[in-house]
DNA sequence: CCATGTTTTGACCAACTGGTAAAATCACGC
DNA sequence: GCGTGATTTTACCAGTTGGTCAAAACATGG
């Protein structure tokens, strides 16, 4: 974030991130490591791109989305795309990457001293917050899932593993000590993710169903 | 499925299943009626085509998949597909019609007069079932939904709409009554949904972070 | 207002896409 | 074993795709 444009946080920031090592931005200059601050056009427009891609990849997936539908999103030219992001991959790959770094980051923060209905509500309010507030950022990820999750398959059976063990000994430790009922701790996260997801993946059809709007409900356990 | 080639179910069955207009199967001499009975050759391929475009379609979605993907792992040639469905968007529609039938089936099945907490539990097994034993369907119509239901929202708004509000009468007669707990009915309906959904569209990332197979857990309220 | 580096564009490419047409092959009742 | 209709293949097409390249346009500090 402040240290050059050529190894985004999650990149670098191994402890607190998450490493997708073959996630980066990229600049026909960025020779491996000397790298010049980020100028506003840049900044602008490497943003821009983000969103467009975000926008395009959330709803077609990898394979379905386009540069060319990425371009017309954003209202830049598709060399002047690949001018600031040397291929399709790596704009998915990116967006992969940040996603991952955000939804790592609430599991990582449980505070195993804390309250365990408050840490665990907590944390399920937060995700829904982010599946409210960050819809198609939770397609992207469902949508890279269901198909197998062929570049972050390594980041879920390492790190989200670890990061959810960890968790999962934590409910286990809680309800051994009577504090909360006993329950399957991985099933319990589970579905907890499930509903989350499901307001923001289903989205639509939630919609359709209830035929009004803001469909999120209050979460509860 | 008796009736020639020309009318799947879900096309005449209009009470049983779901009026999907526009998903049909079609032959080279489909004029409108007249058809003859399938042959051998027809139903093997009709039914080699559909499984490989339920393969690929679930994990691609309809813009991310190919006919070459399709007809690779059908074992047929493209030519020969097209053959038997005039169009990729035809095995996709009719794909989600079937679907569809299968999908709205069981909630039309619920029996008012039946005990409320096995008529509720029953259900959500029967989707837990489904999901598990055709996570495929599941991932393919997650796909869909997921990119704005741009083919089937006329039947989320319509059909799915409207036997979903009667089972949510349904379920707020029963805890009028004081049958069952007071709940918002939708939402009870959602998180059956988003739970059985989860398993199967997030199959991946469940093993992945249970680390070992058989992720499916028993279903509970 | 000029020089240098940055940004954008236009023209282009090879591979892939969905789909067509006609010829070739096959299956099967007679 | 032959003829007819069913099935499959071969060759092809026009449009799209991700990506390249060199030239053009721009910005900006001196």
């Amino acid at each position: 974030m402040s240290q050059g444009i050529a190894c985004p946080k999650f990149l670098t920031d191994r402890k607190g991130g998450c490493s997708l090592l073959f996630a980066r931005h990229c600049f026909p200059w960025d020779d491996e490591f000397m790298s010049k601050p980020e100028t506003p056009i840049q900044k602008k427009n490497r943003s821009a791109i983000m969103n467009a891609g975000l926008e395009v990849f959330s709803k077609f997936g990898f394979r379905g989305s386009t540069l060319d539908q990425i371009a017309l999103e954003s209202g830049l030219s598709k060399p002047n795309i690949l001018y600031y992001f040397k291929s399709k991959e790596v704009i998915y790959t990116t967006l992969l990457g940040e996603l991952l770094t955000d939804w790592l980051k609430p599991v990582r923060d449980i505070d195993p001293d804390g309250d365990p209905i408050a840490e665990i509500l907590g944390y399920a309010a937060h995700k829904m917050e982010m599946s409210q507030n960050y819809p198609r950022q939770s397609r992207l990820y469902a949508n890279e899932i269901i198909q197998g999750a062929p570049r972050i398959s390594n980041v879920l059976t390492s790190e989200l593993h670890e990061v959810v063990d960890k968790f999962a000994e934590l409910i286990k430790s809680w309800s051994k000590k009577g504090l909360i009922r006993d329950v399957d701790p991985h099933h319990l996260i589970f579905s907890i993710w499930a509903m989350t997801q499901h307001y923001a993946d289903f989205d639509f059809q939630v919609r359709a169903v209830l035929g009004h709007d803001d469909p999120f409900p209050k979460g509860e356990k």
